[in-house]
DNA sequence: GTATTTGCAAACACTTTGCAAGCAT
DNA sequence: ATGCTTGCAAAGTGTTTGCAAATAC
């Protein structure tokens, strides 16, 4: 067992997170966690956050991802999945599903490369934005 | 035409950091550019080296990628291909292929979502760190 | 009571902006 | 000569660290 599973208190910010990431269907930055804390009047210096997620991420409780924004985002840790990113609006889909799993097989075969883990993200429009 | 393609004046670090692309197999941060221009008594500011690469993102002479690092990668542009990450030793191979337009049009079709781009990136244990 | 957690200030890493000086054409 | 390009300083984001005060258990 990890390390800091152990003595994991349940402090006010550390609940709210949680019931944040469990209501979030996309991926979520750090500014969104604190504004999300600040909504319900629990005021949570920034580094909290970080230091919270950092504890999240090290438990293996979320993930960390990355759109090419420059920032990091968060999410709760679930199976393989990817994610459509709308370049217009900036909402974020799941796609469920194993599907690169085969191109993983021909990489280790084809490459030598031994995957341990990916990330695939789509840009483009989303159906509303298409419109 | 693109506007800054106009007037693209030949300067010395131009120049290095357009060579330093072609030799590059792997994406290159901004500080490798630096390092590298300093290595040929080209020392360059930093600012200077952002400016040279925005100008090389909006010509689409480079892409921009994200490995999970916090920061920015850039490489010429060049046909759909994906990457091999060692999370070992950091080295990067290219993987050539359409693998994923299969996927686009899956989830254009499952999702409709108007797929314009994506990135897939495959971290874990190049063929030496296997060993 | 004790160890963990928090807030504050500060630092850090990466990137961008304003402006005057320098340079390519 | 002109306008593009550069360097410097500074600021803007996002993230991390040190330390003393606060708090969960």
């Amino acid at each position: 067992m990890i390390q800091s599973q152990l003595n994991f208190k349940k402090t006010p910010a550390r609940l709210a997170i949680s019931e944040f990431f469990s209501a979030s269907s996309t991926p979520v930055d750090a500014e969104q966690i604190i504004q999300y804390l600040r909504s319900r009047n629990l005021d949570t210096n920034k580094v909290t956050v970080y230091r919270i997620l950092d504890i999240l991420l090290k438990n293996q409780i979320i993930d960390r991802v990355e759109f090419g924004e420059g920032k990091y985002r968060y999410e709760l840790k679930k199976d393989h999945h990817h994610h459509l990113i709308c370049t217009n609006c900036g909402k974020v889909q799941d796609v469920e599903g194993n599907l690169v799993e085969n191109l993983e097989k021909e990489i280790q075969k084809d490459k030598n490369f031994k995957v341990k883990n990916h990330s695939l993200e789509f840009f483009g429009l989303c159906e509303d934005c298409q419109k």
